[in-house]
RNA sequence: GGGGCUGUAGCUCAGUGGUAGAGCGCUCGUUUCACAUGCGAGAGGUCGGUGGUUCGAAACCACCCAGCCCCA
């Protein structure tokens, strides 16, 4: 079967994948006897759709999956998604409201079947998408964060933290979402910088006519709530008025005006108005003063009864204008300034987040971020690049409980139930709680449970254990837990990988993984985050369907260097296309040529320097390539597999071959032709886990249908295979010569097609026995003239004009021109390479006269420069005699 | 305010103390029997700046300039 002329990835993707799919190669577990070698997905959304984020980390994770499946691991790689509650809750709710209907119209038990059937039908799509990528995954084992076994996990893990005193109720200040009624974490709150305003009010104090004190805010609306006034105790300006109350206009509360560190003499007055139950600040200093906290708002940031009548149910930022009118004509307010803040916005909603008094479900986190410290300080869990270290340990040392409560209705439902006094009980199953109700109430006593579910976090934060099957005992959470490496993006130590530590020890007594690689973040071209409102997304399917989805991975593995953010370019991915297609037509050549693949093939017993060469170069490459995914430098193992394939074996290996191919020397043909065959069946194993499609469709190809996969065979050992220098140094001489003689061709505008005869002038030994061994190839490569290389003797000396000079080590070739060469070309090309060795030389020679230099550099390194000027002083006389000749 | 990252060829980026590299782009040549998604060649860099450490710095340290990110 002739291979077409171009690689075509759309008619062998799909196929691939189904034949891997079909002989179960992704499945783990297929040898007992092998070293498991785990990765657990991070678990993309259900309501997600691919972006560059995951082609690359799922790339990278696929590279390392594949990679260690051919070293001979057990490999898992844990698929799945998660049930995003919020996000899946808008999606569903938004196509009821496209029915004119509310989740309240369904009711909860009806809206949650509603979204398990959206999931049946359109939830996933993601993971097919992962499929088109080559995810190597074992799909088998997929698991969602509500299935009823991560879901026991979920309750068991929040049942002990309430037993042991690390899951509590509180009531806080929350980040409450205005929009979608619920509480959310720190985390899911981003804040946006925005223009306003700073408005200073000036509150009358009380018993003193015309004093007042003059307090700043950003939202006018909050002193409805205000119950103090706040000053620093060391403010000397404010020592009168410390005890005494301001009366709240528009509202007429008293409040006292106290003293607290929070106030900040530097900023505006010095004098703050204290809302303790709608800033997180305030909320503090009401804390430490025993303060009233009166609470102005509705679910909604709708004005409630709390407030003076008539600004109740107004929005609060109509509340924010008419307040602002009623002070100015009240006369009190003092300015008005443009000012700058952050303002708080919900991540999934985009509204201003609202801090809100509410009674919420929160973990202890600072108990469980002991440990977790802890497995990262003592090395048991490793971050790569490492300085991510410091992030997490920022983040860790200063982390604050955790609210893990949400109301709405999608996602774990709490297991907590109360009692008719609010007694808690808290339990597995509905009919546990009521058992220990009975025992506290001593009779059958109604309960009801909690309405709220779970923040999504909560459930991921379990991933490497639960998908294993934890809680129960299962052979895989024996097997396979710990996992070895999490891949994921430095947007999620906080949100994930943290919390997977703190689970993973506080449940599993062992850390989830021994390795964290942070990878960067993908940016369009101008270095600009993706998103969608910039319209600057990149879509990696549509990349996929237009270079194949090896050149995306290549791409995406190629630029995911340690510690920097990919900006991606279809240029790259075109240029890596082409790589592709070089493959692909060198797999073409080979088999023109009857390179056919023997499995005896010993590449320790070939004969011709080229062979030993290009076997000794796949040993490097595949060292260091394998070494390079160790590191997890997949920029440099593609670099390494790039620079082989290409620049070595198409452009060399199979370029010298080529004569003994199309010549009738049997030995040596037959040798070439397995030698190349073999190579090319090294490369496709090395380029598998970068290449999955094109390296699988070459190898069935040229092993046949029936044959193992690639996917499934082994990566390669070749310790008996010697890198041999002298055929290094046979192979570097010969190279060099052929592209000296190209660029002399080039500058002097020599034919590409005319073939010149050359004569060595002074060769050592060594070179003649080289340009004798290994003259068909350079003739060919070189497009010399001569049936034999010609040695300068007195009879064969050219005319001085008719000789372009080379030099190469310690020989002058001399490349003979039919009448006359270009003199004014030749005299500029030399008189170039002489000021560049001239300037070489200055800059040895400078060194060598450093006397501290020479005493104190090591004694290798003083000898190299001294190597190197003897070297390039006699390239500097050839040259200096060439120009003589010329005049 | 605290922390971190980046600055190397026109562009995108490698390069952890000893001769500045790659891909793309550009220029020139080239449709020879694997490949024009190819082949051959070339031009192009005072490695952001200043100072320091060192025999020696693109690399290590300090400061400055410019850009980006995270946290408060």
């Amino acid at each position: 079967m002739a291979l077409d002329k171009t690689f075509r990835p759309s008619e062998v993707e799909n196929r691939q994948y189904a034949r891997w799919e079909d002989a179960k190669a992704f499945a783990a577990g297929a040898n007992p006897n092998a070293k498991p070698y785990t990765i657990a997905i991070p678990p993309p959304n259900v309501t997600g759709s691919l972006h560059m984020g995951h082609a690359l980390n799922n790339t990278l994770q696929d590279i390392l999956i594949r990679f260690e499946r051919m070293r001979g691991r057990d490999a898992l790689w844990q698929p799945g998604t998660d049930h995003a509650g919020i996000a899946t809750q808008m999606v569903v709710e938004r196509q009821l409201a496209e029915q004119g209907k509310t989740r309240h119209d369904l009711g909860r038990e009806k809206f949650i079947e509603t979204v398990w059937d959206w999931k049946a039908e359109s939830g996933g799509i993601i993971t097919d998408q992962l499929r088109r990528m080559g995810a190597s995954a074992d799909w088998d084992r997929e698991r969602f964060t509500m299935d009823e076994g991560l879901s026991k996990a979920v309750r068991t893990v929040f049942v002990k933290l309430h037993q042991e005193g690390l899951i509590y109720r509180d009531k806080r200040l929350v980040n409450w979402d205005p929009k979608l009624h619920t509480a959310i974490s720190d985390l899911e709150v981003e804040q946006r910088e925005t223009n306003g305003f700073m408005w200073n009010f000036k509150y009358p104090v009380e018993g003193s006519e015309n004093t007042y004190i003059t307090v700043a805010t950003t939202r006018p609306e909050t002193m409805l709530g205000d119950t103090a006034v706040a000053v620093h105790p060391s403010d000397e300006r404010y020592t009168d008025l410390v005890g005494k109350f301001a009366i709240l206009p528009l509202v007429g509360r008293r409040i006292e005006i106290i003293t607290d560190e929070h106030a900040d003499p530097e900023a505006g007055t010095g004098a703050v108005k204290i809302t303790p139950a709608h800033d997180f600040n305030d909320f503090q200093v009401g804390r430490r003063h025993d303060l009233e906290l009166v609470n102005i708002f509705d679910e909604n940031a709708h004005l409630n009864d709390n407030a003076p009548e008539k600004y109740r149910g107004m929005d609060r930022f109509a509340a924010r204008k008419v307040i602002v009118e009623d002070m100015s004509a009240l006369g009190l307010v003092v300015s008005v300034d443009n000012h700058t803040l952050s303002v708080p916005h919900g991540d999934r909603s985009g509204v201003v987040i609202e801090p809100w008094l509410t009674d919420q479900w929160y973990v202890n986190a600072e108990k469980l971020a002991g440990p977790a410290i802890d497995a990262v300080e003592s090395g048991r869990v490793k971050f790569v690049p490492k300085q991510w270290e410091n992030t997490y340990f920022e983040w860790m040392r200063n982390i604050q409980p955790w609210c893990i409560s949400r109301q709405i209705w999608w996602g774990h439902q709490i297991p907590a139930w109360y009692g008719p006094d609010n007694e808690i009980f808290v339990a597995m199953t509905e009919d546990e709680a009521q058992v220990a109700a009975d025992a506290h109430y001593g009779e059958a006593t109604e309960l009801r449970r909690d309405s709220d579910v779970l923040d999504t976090w909560f459930s991921s934060a379990l991933w490497p254990f639960s998908t294993l099957g934890w809680p129960d005992d299962t052979p895989e959470v024996k097997r396979y837990y710990p996992t070895d490496a999490l891949v994921t993006g430095f947007d999620i130590i906080f949100f994930w990988v943290a919390r997977m530590i703190m689970m993973g020890l506080h449940f599993m007594d062992e850390v989830p993984f021994h390795t964290v690689y942070i990878h960067a973040l993908v940016r369009d071209e101008a270095g600009q985050k993706m998103s969608k409102s910039k319209g600057n997304v990149m879509d990696p399917l549509e990349l996929v369907d237009e270079y194949g989805a090896d050149a995306l991975r290549f791409t995406l593995a190629a630029m995911a260097a340690q510690g920097r953010d990919i900006k991606m370019s279809t240029n790259r991915v075109e240029g890596y296309r082409n790589f592709a297609t070089k493959l692909w037509n060198a797999a073409r050549f080979c088999e023109m040529n009857d390179c056919v693949l023997d499995p005896s093939f010993d590449p320790t017993t070939v004969q011709s320097t080229v062979n030993r060469w290009i076997a000794g170069e796949v040993k490097k490459t595949a060292t260091a390539v394998a070494a390079a995914i160790d590191a997890y430098k997949f920029n440099d193992a593609a670099s390494a597999l790039y620079k082989f394939a290409w620049g070595m074996f198409c452009d060399w290996h199979l370029e010298f071959i080529k004569p003994v191919l199309m010549g009738d020397n049997g030995a040596e043909k037959t040798e070439a032709q397995a030698t190349a065959a073999w190579a090319l069946g090294q490369i496709l194993h090395l380029m598998h886990p970068f290449m999955p499609f094109l390296t699988e469709e070459i190898w069935e190809r040229i092993t046949g249908e029936n044959a193992d996969m690639l996917i499934t065979s082994n990566w390669p050992e070749l310790d008996g295979v010697k890198v041999d220098d002298q055929v290094s140094g046979d192979m570097a001489w010969t190279t060099e010569l052929i592209s000296k003689i190209r660029t002399v061709r080039s500058m002097l505008n020599v034919p590409a097609k005319a073939e010149i005869p050359i004569v060595l002038h002074g060769p050592s030994p060594e070179s003649e026995r080289r340009i004798n061994a290994y003259w068909d190839e350079i003739k060919r490569l070189a497009r010399l003239d001569g049936d034999e290389p010609l040695i300068e003797t007195a009879d064969t000396a050219p005319p001085d004009v008719a000789k372009a000079s080379i030099n190469h080590g310690e020989a002058e070739i001399f490349l003979l021109l039919a009448e006359s060469i270009d003199v004014i070309q030749e005299k500029n090309r030399l008189e170039k390479e002489r000021n560049k060795v001239a300037a070489e030389i200055a800059g040895i020679e400078k060194k060598l006269a450093n006397k501290a230099f020479v005493d104190k550099a090591p004694d290798h390194v003083v000898a190299t420069q001294h190597e190197r000027k003897a070297s390039a002083q006699a390239t500097l006389n050839q040259l200096n005699e060439a120009l003589a000749r010329l005049g």
